[in-house]
RNA sequence: GGGCGGUUAGCUCAGUUGGGAGAGCACCUGCCUUACAAGCAGGGGGUCACUGGUUCGAGCCCAGUACCGCCCACCA
């Protein structure tokens, strides 16, 4: 080590992870580590596709967890000697990135339309560079190790490539198609949005109750509807076909209040004759049951709501223009007037939202883009049942396959500007639709002007082909021979059915093989106070700001550690229990490379300290690895923890430390091994520490980062070195608890004899004990007498004597009737038998000494 | 309406196949002991949500109840 290297050593007794953490990671940069060569097999190599983050901002704690975990694995798996490829890259996110452009734009006082189409994408794309810049910033800061060198977006050339190719390939196989059909139109981003990007919440609304007279009667058919003004749109009434009340109506006709329509009166088991007065009024236009009612018996379908939320055309005119909420009064006031509203209350149930722009969903009929879904999910389903593809936790397998088997259409096609343009031209000469992966130039029919559909793709459509689009497919590269199928894929639940799902069937149906062979499903991190993290409610927590802070490490594994199989809530005190780990990480590596001299890292285990610590390393190398390759990253993390701190620091480090400062080479050589080993053990989890201590470690070959993960050595665990001296921590253990309750002095020196072997030298040592010595016993502690000396407080020892026996008095008493029990003796496993028999001697030996020499 | 989680120390969470309830933080006591005060040593603290059941033995298994959270769902 040369001078200066040594004098940061021995000046640096507080780790600094913002001095360190950039300079390590632009050496892994400057390496290429993160960049593999497209060689191999994806047999052979490793690789995962990062969910690409919306370029609509920056990244959260819930992308900061993922990162962490993702990176977690990959960095095993390079250090496990594969080649690896972690795929990078951001989203273009259709709807959201539009709206936030559009939200900037509105703060400048112009619109997109203002623009025009061209300029506003130009608008979004320099929106996306500076975006996109930031995000790979964070994870850059994260420590993660993705391929920097290839980064991909959606929307780049190579990818719109993969997009049109499946657009034309469903096309062509019939399962992409164009209908009428009612849809959710989000009047917010004024789009269609799927069925997946609704959300339901619970809304109180007027529930009013519509007399439309039978015509040919006298009688009322009496209709409930929260919302009147779709009635402008009514095509029938329908009834239960078991419902004696209204049989004879049915086939009969009412007149629509304030339109006169004619509305059949039809029968159908979807009305619940329970619910109000069994009569439903059926508007197909705007309702999705009163839709399938509807197309089932044929009913005229009108639309009396525009997609601007509008009253329109059909209904009568004095209507036309008023938004629905205007519409409703408006209705309402006439219907009273005429005498038709019988009953109004009031009425919660759920409705549904746009998830994006939060606007309530307009169903509507529309003439959308439309993929069928049904072939696609039946060799997707296969894969998750036959284990081909493996979720984590399990149970997210049921919930996936729930929601294969009901699946239905795909509204694919967005009313916006930025996306995918659907590859897709119509001629108006002659009505001919073309689908091609190319502008077709002019109709191949008629010779004439083609028009291109103006409509984008659903974002998730182009997410949907992420882990082989960002590889080259549609072309035979490189890169698809040697990373696809990927490895891993790590996401939240929330995108299971949006991503997760549609990966694995556009995976097999194009590519051909599954995209992924484990999926692992993280916690959903959640403020501190149970909230969710949001900017708009303001509990988001920065993990840059952790990472200024704590360092990108103690965040990390303050992740890791709340990591778990459910929703768990931000910690701040796990992110400082990383801190502190790092420091002291570091601090135990000051102590031993400055102590060493010239050793070389060796597991001498010449000491039976050294076995020990060996043995009990060689299991934390096993847990761990187990661990980290179950995703469970809690336990994993925890057990470093408590390896490092609770073992290594605590006791391996203590009682060394004399044989340090003597230069024992077999002691030096020792701790050099276990750092190294341990550091080669913590870096995917915490790996800027790791690889900084690495770096000061005697005749380093290569970085941590590209250095081999441990395996665990069976032949270093040693039974016996560890029951010898897990024995001398216990007694140490009992015999400084002793002083302090006997309230000794914390420098004093006592005089202690034992009647066997003497105990491991570090007892003495570290409970400040002289063995051998003779004199008069005053008490006796696990084993070892207490002799009579100055500064001994008689009546405290006294006290903690008595406190001893009544302890023992009670557990004998217990353990007699435990193995009084005849079931307990008879049934019980002969094992823990025998271990309550074990006990109850030892303590009944001890009481008998305590009650002898006290 | 259906499904899935959860309820364990003041707080955040662990708790393997059922065999004397754990960690971190917080708290109390004593220590600037020459790696680390972001530290060291010691300590207090729990009716494992509730009710019943199975068992020699239940935080763990079974049935039910309550509350919290999430997902799915077409009852106006």
């Amino acid at each position: 080590m040369d001078t200066d290297r040594r004098h940061t050593l021995e000046e640096t007794t507080r780790y600094d992870a913002s001095e360190v953490e950039g300079r390590i990671f632009a050496s892994w940069m400057d390496a290429g580590y993160f960049h593999p060569e497209p060689e191999g097999t994806a047999e052979e190599n490793f690789s995962i596709a990062v969910p690409p983050p919306n370029v609509t901002g920056s990244l959260h704690m819930g992308h900061a967890l993922n990162g962490t975990v993702q990176d977690a694995i990959a960095r095993k798996r390079r250090m496990e000697g594969r080649r690896v490829k972690w795929i990078c890259g951001t989203d273009h996110a259709g709807i959201a990135t539009q709206s936030v452009v559009e939200k900037e734009l509105k703060r400048e006082g112009i619109s997109r339309q203002d623009l025009g189409r061209e300029a506003f994408v130009e608008r979004v794309w320099q929106w996306r560079e500076e975006y996109g810049a930031r995000i790979i910033g964070q994870f850059k800061a994260l420590g993660a190790s993705l391929d920097y060198e290839d980064e991909r977006f959606t929307l780049d050339e190579g990818y719109v490539k993969a997009v049109y190719r499946v657009f034309a390939q469903l096309y062509e196989k019939g399962y992409i198609y164009r209908d009428n059909y009612l849809i959710n139109w989000d009047p917010g981003s004024r789009s269609a949005i799927s069925d997946l990007e609704v959300e339901n919440r619970d809304v109180t609304d007027t529930l009013f109750s519509i007399d439309y007279p039978v015509q040919g009667s006298d009688r009322v058919l009496t209709v409930a509807t929260v919302r009147p003004e779709t009635m402008l749109a009514d095509t029938a009434v329908a009834v239960h076909p078991d419902d004696d009340r209204y049989s004879d109506l049915v086939g009969g006709c009412c007149e629509l209040p304030l339109v006169g329509r004619r509305l059949p009166i039809i029968a159908d088991p979807y009305v619940d004759p329970e619910f109000g007065t069994g009569a439903l009024k059926i508007t197909p236009g705007h309702d999705p049951n009163d839709f399938e009612i509807g197309r089932k018996h044929g009913l005229e379908e009108i639309s009396a709501i525009g997609p601007d939320g509008r009253i329109i055309d059909p209904a009568p005119g004095r209507f036309v223009g008023m938004g629905t909420a205007e519409a409703q009064e408006a209705v309402v006031a006439e219907l009273r007037t005429a005498g038709r509203i019988s009953a109004e209350e009031d009425y919660t149930h759920s409705v549904p939202f746009s998830h994006r722009s939060g606007e309530r969903i307009e169903p509507l009929i529309s003439l959308q883009w439309f993929c069928a879904m049904d072939e696609l999910a039946k060799p997707a389903i296969e894969v998750v049942s036959d284990d081909r593809v493996r979720i984590h936790p399990e149970r997210w397998k049921k919930v996936y396959l729930d929601w294969m088997e009901g699946i239905r259409p795909w509204c694919i096609s967005r009313q916006l500007w930025w996306g995918h343009q659907l590859p897709v031209w119509y001629c108006d000469t002659c009505e001919e639709t073309f689908v091609a992966e190319s502008d077709p130039g002019r109709c191949g029919s008629c010779d004439g002007e083609l028009r291109r559909d103006p409509d984008v793709l659903d974002t998730w459509f182009s997410s949907a082909l992420w882990p082989f689009a960002t590889l080259g497919w549609p072309d035979d590269t490189p890169e698809m021979r040697a990373f696809y199928p990927t490895g891993l894929l790590s996401t939240a639940r929330d995108i299971i059915y949006l991503w997760v799902a549609r990966m694995i069937m556009s995976g097999l149906e194009f590519p051909g093989d599954v995209p992924f062979r484990d999926v692992y499903i993280h916690s959903v991190i959640q403020a501190a106070d149970g909230r969710r993290m949001s900017k708009s409610l303001g509990t988001g927590i920065d993990p840059l700001t952790e990472i200024e802070e704590q360092g990108a490490d103690a965040l990390r594994f303050g992740l890791l550690t709340m990591s778990s199989s459910q929703d768990v809530r931000f910690s701040e005190a796990k992110v400082q229990q990383g801190r502190d780990l790092a420091n002291k990480m570091w601090n135990a590596s000051r102590l031993i490379l400055l102590n060493v001299g010239d050793a070389t890292p060796a597991a001498s285990g010449e000491a039976v300290e050294d076995r020990w610590i060996l043995s009990r390393l060689e299991r934390s190398v096993r847990t761990i690895g187990e661990r980290l390759d179950g995703y469970d990253f809690a336990h994993a993390t925890l057990e470093l923890y408590r390896f490092f701190w609770s073992e290594l620091c605590d006791w391996y480090l203590e009682i060394v430390k004399p044989r340090l400062y003597a230069g024992d080479p077999a002691a030096a050589g020792n701790l050099l091994f276990v750092l190294e080993r341990t550091m080669a053990l913590t870096h995917p989890m915490m790996p800027f520490v790791s690889e900084e201590i690495w770096s000061y470690l005697p005749n380093r070959e290569a970085q941590l980062v590209v250095s081999p993960f441990p395996v665990a050595d069976e032949q270093l665990i040693d039974q016996q070195a560890e029951a010898e001296v897990e024995e001398a921590i216990e007694l140490t253990r009992a015999l400084r608890r002793w002083r302090e309750l006997a309230d000794v002095p914390a420098a004093a020196i006592l005089d202690g004899r034992v009647g066997g072997p003497p105990p491991h030298e570090l007892v003495g040592r570290l409970a400040r004990f002289e063995f051998g010595g003779g004199g008069e016993a005053i008490a006796a502690v696990a084993g070892v007498e207490v002799l009579a000396s100055e500064g001994l407080d008689t009546a405290a020892v006294e006290a903690r004597l008595e406190e001893r026996r009544a302890r023992l008095r009670s557990e004998v008493g217990r353990g007699e009737k435990k193995l009084g029990n005849e079931g307990f003796v008879a049934r019980a496993p002969a094992e823990v038998v025998a271990e309550e028999r074990q006990k109850l001697e030892s303590y009944r030996a001890e009481l008998e000494e305590l009650e002898t020499s006290g």
